[in-house]
DNA sequence: GATATGCAACTGACCGGTTGGTTGGTTAGG
DNA sequence: CCTAACCAACCAACCGGTCAGTTGCATATC
């Protein structure tokens, strides 16, 4: 068995990334994840610090990878709604993942490269509403927080509805024709 | 101190939904419950038989509670969708408790009365839409779907936007106008 | 090229506190 | 006096976190 500490850092994240996607930081199990990871537990300790910063760690991971891959584009909004869709679709453990962060995380702990990616997106979209490429019927922050929504509709939906759901393809030109419908085209 | 069974009853159930709604089933803590409803946790026990079964309980009345003060309208989803962002705006926990539900619960637990209300509320959209009082853009279930989704959309942000929401009836109107939209209204 | 040295990577066993759940008994009210 | 409501005390299992000690590997030394 060779030694790598920075195959055994990935190990452990991959691991915790499942378990808190599957779980919560609450419901995670420290134990099971050094297991999955085939490490001991001690390793974690070493390398996250705690469970939390473990958590901190995976969701960081997650959005830097998520920013990357799907990116933003203020004039082309259905087509930005159809790349969210898709991300999500691809990992679906990725919108857990943010929604145990929105609800285990006190609101003091913000991510600045969110915060910083935000206040980018909302001054794109405002100026392509000066520019009359994006109409004004809704302001930028509006904008966003309805596509996003609208962008994850399928995936945050009750289970009692999950048997109704079409397939990927129909979904996924319901969230596109949906963002176009706000958007007058 | 008089004797009530079912004061006591309430008061946890009440407690518990504090409880379930902050910090979710794994979060949760018994002896919390109880301190806060005011009794023994041998209570909570003998009314509600597990931790799961009270949120069970919970989780049931939030349930019949929503389905009741809300409605539905077929024949005006914008008002609809108005209807529900107002309820989560009163009852923001509400809302955190249908997100828990929906994370923590393996998708066998579905509650009959939400399925059923599911399919009666597809079957008034699909009449809707063959008198031509609702559009057929989009099917029942991706209508059903995409309005829930407008309605709550500003409740899920991520924390990292919320600083940026403005006032509440703004953020209404933007609800009800993006509903209007799908529409073509 | 054999051996000593230093150090990071790794481990098994353990700990104190917590947690969901139980029990045997007490008390109020009819 | 009987029953339903209630509770203090308790328990076993679990969980996050720690630690003393081991192992593999790179480098220095002869």
């Amino acid at each position: 068995m060779q030694r790598d500490a920075e195959r055994t850092r990935r190990q452990i994240l991959a691991a915790a990334t499942e378990e808190f996607a599957e779980r919560g930081i609450a419901g995670a199990r420290v134990d099971r994840i050094a297991t999955v990871a085939g490490c001991n537990k001690a390793m974690l300790y070493a390398y996250y610090g705690s469970k939390d910063g473990l958590f901190d760690a995976v969701f960081t991971a997650y959005v830097e990878l998520y920013l990357a891959e799907v990116g933003f584009d203020a004039e082309d909004l259905p087509t930005y709604a159809g790349r969210v869709f898709d991300y999500f679709e691809r990992n679906p453990g990725h919108l857990r993942l943010a929604t145990w962060y929105r609800l285990e995380r006190p609101a003091s702990t913000q991510l600045d490269a969110v915060v910083a990616v935000n206040a980018e997106r909302l001054g794109a979209l405002e100026e392509a509403q000066s520019a009359g490429e994006v109409p004004a019927d809704f302001s930028p922050v509006a904008l966003l927080s309805l596509i996003q929504s609208i962008a994850t509709s399928w995936s945050t939906m009750n289970p009692e509805y999950k048997a109704a759901q079409p397939a990927r393809a129909v979904r996924r030109q319901a969230v596109v024709k949906a963002v176009e419908m706000l958007l007058h085209r």
